[in-house]
DNA sequence: CCAATAGTGTCTTTTAGACACTATGAT
DNA sequence: ATCATAGTGTCTAAAAGACACTATTGG
């Protein structure tokens, strides 16, 4: 690779549901690493391999596991002469969620940390965990407004898996009323015809009815709000 | 500088409303320049002049004109290898907004496009065109849900100057009776006590109450959605 | 039967929007 | 007085939220 390139990297905070809990992805130190801590998937573009920037975020994901987020957003770039011991150092950083059902096949190094209160639970290397801290407002923020929790949840889901989705995320959940309301319209998700059951009513499973398509609501969900 | 930056830059759209007219500060061709076309301020990171990434933007503004920005927001990343024929090259899109009665000292170079229809009247060099067309429609959407059309006005002005930087940013505009009971609650306004007068009823003029906060609203305004 | 969760009906609240109304200045 | 624009009063509309209600399963 070339040297012009040497300070600019893609960072990674991919995030998944896995049992009731918020995750993001790390890599945990090999044997030529420079820290003990685990570090976000990260790396410097490389022009061979990567057309455009958001094909090196997906590079770095797939270092770490086989699957594909469903979605992937830009969420801040980040340059200063104190993050990298080494001299100005820039960073675009990622969000990327991944669907909670993916035959997900993980390198022996990935590791899924999971998420408390707006923090992973463990340190990560560099300023990684503020970079995942501000991944993770841009999640609480736009889950209010877009259907960007659908990417976090299976193939097919229910609408009480909506509002986990919110619990997890956001520590409260609107009511169902409302998810209710909101997501059924507009032919935002198709019924599959299944049902999940359980020891009580079975619940309808629905699907995305266009996986590519994010779609903005017009309002935020009051219950969610901090203040 | 050091070729380890060399293709990393920062590209700044920085409008102001002018006459009636959204407008974008760019700088014209000077001698030893390697197109006709007009460009953004824009430019590579010094790392003994840029602390922070937006330090670079605001230097970027600065090389053109005399003033600050009131807001100043990253718009995007864009890296890839056929926007500048050197090779794979990356900038960080800001878009920043000038009040409109900023007693600017504009450098020879210094040249204001007019924006129509959400894109510069003339053309600009690069990719520049399309990096405006997307602040644009950054400044298109966030207007709909915070105060940032406050920025863009005079130090003191009314709130039918808040409805004409609507018309003039989206073609369109909420009705007054809406922009009122928006922006005149919670104390996001202060009263200056004077009034503009014009050949009707004067017209009371506001100043904003804290210039660096930028304050979310929980709907969009209905009127200004494309559909 | 009961417990548990799914899902509906309906009223309230909030804020945008429509629109008629009044207010105040220049001429 | 008239015109133009500022600003208010008040009703409607859309979507969130509260909450009581019914529905459907396993046990």
């Amino acid at each position: 690779m070339s040297v012009s390139t040497a300070l600019i990297s893609v960072d990674v905070a991919a995030f998944r549901i896995h049992e009731g809990k918020l995750q993001v992805l790390t890599r945990l130190p090999d044997a030529q690493a420079t820290t003990v801590k685990p570090a976000l998937p990260a790396g410097r573009i490389k022009p061979e391999l990567d057309n455009e920037l958001d094909d090196a975020a997906r590079r770095q994901v797939r270092t770490l596991i086989d699957a594909e987020p469903g979605y992937l957003e830009q969420v801040a770039s980040i340059g200063n002469h104190y993050r990298d011991s080494r001299g100005w150092s820039l960073t675009v950083v990622y969000c990327a969620l991944l669907g909670a059902d993916l035959a997900i096949s993980d390198s022996p190094l990935a590791c899924w940390c999971d998420i408390q209160d707006g923090s992973p639970v463990c340190a990560l290397s560099y300023d990684h965990t503020a970079l995942v801290e501000e991944a993770i407002r841009r999640l609480q923020s736009k889950i209010q407004y877009t259907t960007i929790p659908l990417y976090l949840l299976p193939e097919l889901f229910t609408l009480a898996d909506i509002r986990d989705a919110f619990r997890i995320i956001l520590g409260k959940a609107p009511p169902m009323r409302s998810i209710r309301n909101r997501f059924l319209a507009g032919n935002l998700l198709e019924d599959s015809g299944q049902k999940r059951r359980g020891s009580n009513r079975p619940a309808s499973l629905y699907r995305l009815a266009d996986r590519n398509c994010t779609r903005l609501f017009n309002r935020l969900y009051h219950t969610t709000q901090s203040e």
